[in-house]
RNA sequence: AGGGGUAUAGCCAAACGGUAAGGCAACGGCCUCUGACGCCGUCAUCUCUUGGUUCGAAUCCAGGUACCCCUGCCA
């Protein structure tokens, strides 16, 4: 019935290809992929590209999907990513079932297999400090130095090893290095860092560990535990895959996974970094990590987008390994498709002005019928109330109208949606001569149509609301949170490119009665306005508040 | 004298030696009680570039060019 669904079997990309070739070659009977963010902060679009490749991949080819922490580095993680992390996932419509995993709770095994290397003289406890490694490093052009520490006997490095777990070593003063290659001109085999002190509680394992594993010592081993078959990471990983794959071949793991890259989501207008995001949080440049202008999924979650159109977006937009940047219109237009299909229709004056019908008598009103969707009858209707004061919109209402306005103006007549068809007869200024209540009357026989009784059709039907019975609210309508496509250009701050219009919020609009006491779920189109949804966290039933999730297309306003 | 990637329309993206899908945008037109939605049509003689192989090349080969990633005890 929906639009939004996209025949997704068919949209095909080089992973699903590979998948499809290890099934036939029987190299794999199923596949297992997993989503392994770090807890270190909030959920973002980009991070919804990856969810739905690894979910959607899974599901497509009848295997699972898990969900692992990647938490290997306490001094960043805390609980309350992973329960938003969890909340996210779920809200965006995917099951990790009982595949819940934590790196951390793998640490016994990966100290084992550290241990295995040591014994085997592929690795050993650094004493130079952070410092003198990177020195010792080399550079991209220049192979790096031997450590005077590399050939250390391996009772002694066994012994302290396992001194540097008992904690009897402070922060920094030992690493564990793995023993490879000082001149590989792949830097990430430079001897890299397998394990560092670090006397921080986690959040997961709580105090049981005062060494912790690299993401490089940590992930590779996971996935095989976890018997992951395609390993889905992001490009910057490339470069680690030798790495990646020399763990595999020198420790004894149960299973092989293979790792793929794919090119991450850049999105225009917006920034997408930890760091940044979390900058704008803690200036206080945005209300929170839910403001609804940000690519948090969480801002999206409270902005109004469904999961649905955020996975149609990921589905829509590929799946490659070209550096691109997706137009945020994309995504726009997903949350639009999707919307439009189930949206029930309101009528909503943001920026009110009367509208007195003098023909109609004061006191008197009457019920009409208005549809909630114009193609699907069977989403039914709702009443409506028309009286002798109606507030309309002032953007409705030109005193001199520009070529090709066709709304309300003085002597001009325009179809009230539902209702009957009005003339502007005359206009109420105030000393400064702003134009502060319109003077008109209706046609009783306009009821139905758009023509009238001579015939003639109008041309312009706008949204209103009877005076007497609607109900005051509080919009939000929000914009880009950045005035440039890029606002992470090099050589410039990105703040500087904040744009400071990215929300508006008007007060006293007037909604139609039927909105009293509405659904806080339901995301309605506020009929000519774009879509909208209460604001999760300041709506009451007293005071309504309502987000701008996306305005309609308006051709008319490009011109 | 480093290594690894990527180049197909304004933005994404298919194609697997057989004659350039699709989506978004844009532009015409139709429809419409939302300037919405929907519908119809147009939109790469050509795949970063220069050569080569071939009956035939976006696909294969050689040389250029541009951009991205890698020198955390981050992931």
């Amino acid at each position: 019935m929906t639009t939004v669904e996209q025949p997704s079997s068919t949209a095909h990309n080089f992973l699903k290809t590979i998948i499809e070739e290890d099934l036939k070659s029987g190299k794999h009977s199923s596949v297992v992929t997993r989503f392994p963010p770090e807890p270190n902060g909030y959920l973002h679009i980009g991070h919804a590209k990856s969810i739905c490749i690894n979910f959607g991949l899974a599901s497509e080819f009848g295997g699972r999907c898990h969900l692992r922490f990647d938490d290997t580095n306490p001094a960043k993680e805390e609980q309350e990513y992973i329960d938003s992390i969890k909340e996210s996932v779920r809200w965006l419509g995917f099951d990790w079932g009982e595949h819940l995993y934590y790196a951390s709770d793998t640490f016994e095994q990966l100290y084992q297999w550290a241990v295995c290397l040591i014994t085997e003289e592929k690795a050993y406890v650094e004493d130079l400090n952070a410092e003198q490694i990177r020195a010792y490093r080399g550079t991209l052009t220049e192979p790096g130095v031997e450590s005077p520490f590399r050939t250390r006997p391996v009772e002694e490095n066994l012994d302290l090893f396992a001194r540097m777990r008992n904690g009897e070593f402070p922060d920094g003063s030992h690493v564990l290095r793995a023993r490879i290659d000082m001149a590989s001109p792949n830097i990430s085999l430079r001897d890299p860092v397998l394990y560092r002190i670090l006397h921080t509680p986690h959040p997961h394992v709580g105090d049981a560990w005062k060494i912790y594993p690299m993401y490089d010592f940590a992930h590779g081993q996971a996935d095989a535990i976890e018997g992951i078959t395609h390993s889905i990471c992001t490009l910057e990983f490339e470069s680690h895959k030798p790495l990646y794959e020399w763990f595999l071949d020198n420790l004894p793991v149960p299973n092989r996974p293979r790792q793929y890259e794919f090119a991450r989501l850049n999105l225009t207008y917006t920034v997408m970094s930890k760091r940044k995001l979390q900058e704008l949080v803690q200036h206080g440049l945005v209300s929170g990590w839910d403001d609804p202008r940000l690519p948090t999924l969480e801002g999206l979650r409270r902005r109004g987008y469904t999961p649905a159109s955020i996975r149609n977006f990921c589905e829509q937009i590929g799946v490659g390994r070209s550096d691109s940047w997706i137009d945020v219109s994309i995504l726009e237009e997903s949350v639009r498709a999707d919307l439009n299909e189930s949206a029930p229709r309101a009528m909503a004056v943001l920026r009110p002005i009367k509208l007195v019908i003098e023909n109609y008598p004061a006191g008197q009103s009457e019920e009409l019928q208005a549809a909630h969707h114009p193609q699907k009858p069977e989403m039914g209707s709702r009443t409506i109330h028309f009286s002798r004061e109606i507030w309309i919109d002032a953007d409705d209402f030109m005193e001199t109208p520009s070529k090709g306005f066709h709304r309300l103006t003085v002597g001009g007549e325009v179809k009230l949606r539902f209702g009957y068809i009005v003339t502007c007869t005359g206009v109420i200024k105030d000393e400064q001569g702003a134009v502060v209540e319109l003077r008109g009357e209706y046609d009783p026989a306009s009821r139905e149509g758009i023509h009238t009784a001579d015939g003639r059709k109008v041309k312009g039907v706008i949204h209103w609301v009877s005076a007497a019975h609607s109900i005051s609210a509080e919009v939000r309508l929000f914009d880009r949170l950045f005035s440039d496509p890029n606002p992470d250009r090099s050589g410039a701050d990105y703040k500087q490119f904040l744009n400071h219009h990215s929300v508006e919020t008007l007060t006293g609009c007037q909604l139609e009665a039927a909105l009293t006491g509405a659904d806080m779920e339901t995301r309605y189109q506020f009929e000519r306005m774009g879509y909208f949804r209460q604001d999760s966290k300041d709506s009451t039933p007293d005071t309504l508040v309502f987000n701008r999730v996306v305005t309609l297309r308006d051709v008319w306003a490009k011109k």
